[in-house]
DNA sequence: CTGAAAGCGCTTACAG
DNA sequence: CTGAAAGCGCTTACAG
């Protein structure tokens, strides 16, 4: 692709509408016309127009051009804060985007991927020189500069599930009600001995056991969330949730679960039941658990949380929450869209329902 | 968001550079060097420029305005004829994305999906007044219009998988010969009785058989190859194609899958050999034997085409042809950014492998 | 129905 | 190191 330094490099010898213009000696604004508003013209001089454009190669306005006069992009930027084939490879993350794309598209809106990988420099430019009307944010945690960077932009604005503050839209779900549903449903079984396996508490990298100060200092609301459902319905049975093992890793994936799986099992006094906070890691505990020839749910009981596609096709199915993850994406495509008034932006939160599959069962023993 | 029909109302107050320039006294193109170009001038006044920044809220240059100065976008966009959604929906379509972000990302490079779903009058303006500086073409059959509009616009273009011709990059596998290969190896356990499941072969929304006739007219040149390979081996093999029955379905999803699948085994004489073009498809024959209690590989054989993630996991096991979908991805991503001689553009062409698992075994009866 | 004028916000050689 | 000038390609009231 060409790289030039210099626009006529790039452009030399294009035709904009000024060489239509002169061609048919009228004035650059009546061709602007003919493409933008057809009733301001007679139509056998809108259709001259589009001859001449066909013959010497115009293909329409420069969009650019365009999107700087008009004083907007009709797109809409989707800032992701791991790199940006997160976008391409989390099932939860794909069916929110499938969602958002949804809604974008019925409006003729672009959407814009905006990679954000951990590296200081480039985060700003990322936001900064992005041409868009808003933004649609996912996976910020609270104490994200980038935050910073997106808030001078002015811009509207609407985070997905993390970094909930008065200042942006909202779009989440009751993932503390959720996780606690799921704990609820394994302490009726029998079960007393937990483990559980998170994803990313803090952007720090840490992979390991996961005392309870990182657990309450954790800057991804979502998890942090999560594990607090879990602990309420655990001391609520008089558990103490302290001792529980919390396993963290990452990224979210099957491998990454199987690997907190196999520490959880090496333990002298294994879990009966492990709670991970996505499918994606507990697709990867009951991969474990089989490559280890333990039985599920006869052993050890195993449940995630999102109910993703696969959930319900692996064998055993996964008992897990179910959130609306299209619906989610549809909300913060809907909510980009309204318009609000910047002092009080809205706010929407969609319920969970706890999807019972064969994977969890009554504790053994 | 608001949707002003004026930039002035959408900007208005909105600081620029001059904002800037004003307060300092300094001229435009100083202020302007301060983000762009640092070393032309001090430290000292290109802090003095930021803090004034800071002060008024203003977060740096105007993206749209730079675009356009610049000649070039820094983005490149990702054209679907299908729903937009389905580059969030289809595993295939979502792991060559994946590859792509990788490369574009590593770049700093934004990707704008461009939607274009079927329905005539969208179809130019999403092409026309995409601001990008070069595409990435997916699943666009060979007698498409769109085609033309990609051309009208004279960027660097990459199509993957389909519509390869001489005017632009290539990116593709030997559907061919990956066909042929996982029917011969159904042809050396014995089989004898085929059934083949596909999506699309047309734009035009069929769903039921394909006839001869029908799949040597494919426009989607992907089926096309693969029914061809697949062909290639069975008459090599002394079985005539002709009454093969191939049953054509979309969207492709498992649950379309079924439906083909359904219809196949409901013949007089069901095949003992069921091929899919793609993964997605054949994990629904997979559910369809399984809801018939029908069993597999004992009773009938079953084989797909991509190796997604999924094809290990489920059980049984898929048999497949693997397609380095992630390196295609990079390889698109990699040719957009490539200069390349626009009389002469490249053409990539990336291997297939045959993976044998257990939902293929020797035929019964 | 058509055109002259103003201006969107910026970058880049170039002169000093 | 700094600034005046030119111009990227377009759209939109407005006057005729």
């Amino acid at each position: 692709m060409a790289r030039d330094t210099t626009n006529q490099a790039r452009t030399q010898g294009r035709p904009t509408l000024q060489t239509i213009a002169d061609r048919l000696k009228i004035s650059r604004a009546t061709v602007s016309n003919a493409y933008s508003r057809p009733d301001q013209l007679t139509a056998e001089l809108r259709e001259k127009i589009f001859e001449v454009a066909r013959e010497i190669g115009y293909a329409g306005p420069n969009p650019a051009a365009r999107k700087l006069r008009r004083g907007r992009t009709d797109t809409i930027g989707v800032l992701f804060t791991e790199e940006l084939t997160f976008a391409f490879s989390d099932p939860a993350a794909v069916t929110l985007l499938r969602g958002v794309s949804e809604v974008l598209s019925s409006r003729d809106l672009g959407l814009l991927l905006l990679p954000s990988p951990p590296g200081a420099e480039k985060r700003a430019s990322t936001i900064l020189d992005a041409a868009v009307d808003g933004f649609i944010v996912y996976c910020m945690p609270d104490d994200d500069d980038r935050y910073h960077h997106l808030m001078d932009r002015r811009l509207p604005t609407v985070m997905v599930d993390e970094h909930r503050t008065h200042e942006t839209a909202f779009v989440g779900i009751d993932d503390r009600g959720g996780a606690r549903s799921v704990a609820e449903h394994l302490l009726a079984l029998g079960h007393r001995r937990f483990g559980v396996v998170t994803d990313r508490l803090k952007p720090d990298n840490h992979a390991g056991y996961a005392d309870i100060e990182r657990q309450r200092t954790a800057t991804f609301g979502v998890n942090l969330e999560r594990l607090g459902g879990y602990a309420d319905a655990l001391e609520a049975a008089g558990i103490p949730w302290e001792p529980v093992p919390v396993i963290e890793d990452f990224p979210i994936s099957p491998e990454t679960g199987a690997r907190c799986a196999q520490a959880l099992l090496d333990r002298e006094e294994p879990p009966t039941a492990i709670i991970c906070t996505s499918d994606q890691m507990a697709l990867g505990v009951l991969e474990a658990a089989r490559s280890r020839g333990i039985d599920v749910p006869g052993t050890v009981s195993v449940a995630g949380f999102d109910d993703i596609d696969e959930a319900a096709r692996i064998s055993p199915g996964l008992t897990t929450v179910r959130q609306p993850l299209l619906e989610k994406g549809r909300a913060a495509g809907r909510l980009i869209l309204d318009e609000w008034d910047p002092a009080s932006p809205p706010t929407v939160t969609l319920p969970t329902e706890l999807i019972i599959r064969e994977s969890t069962g009554p504790v053994s023993i």
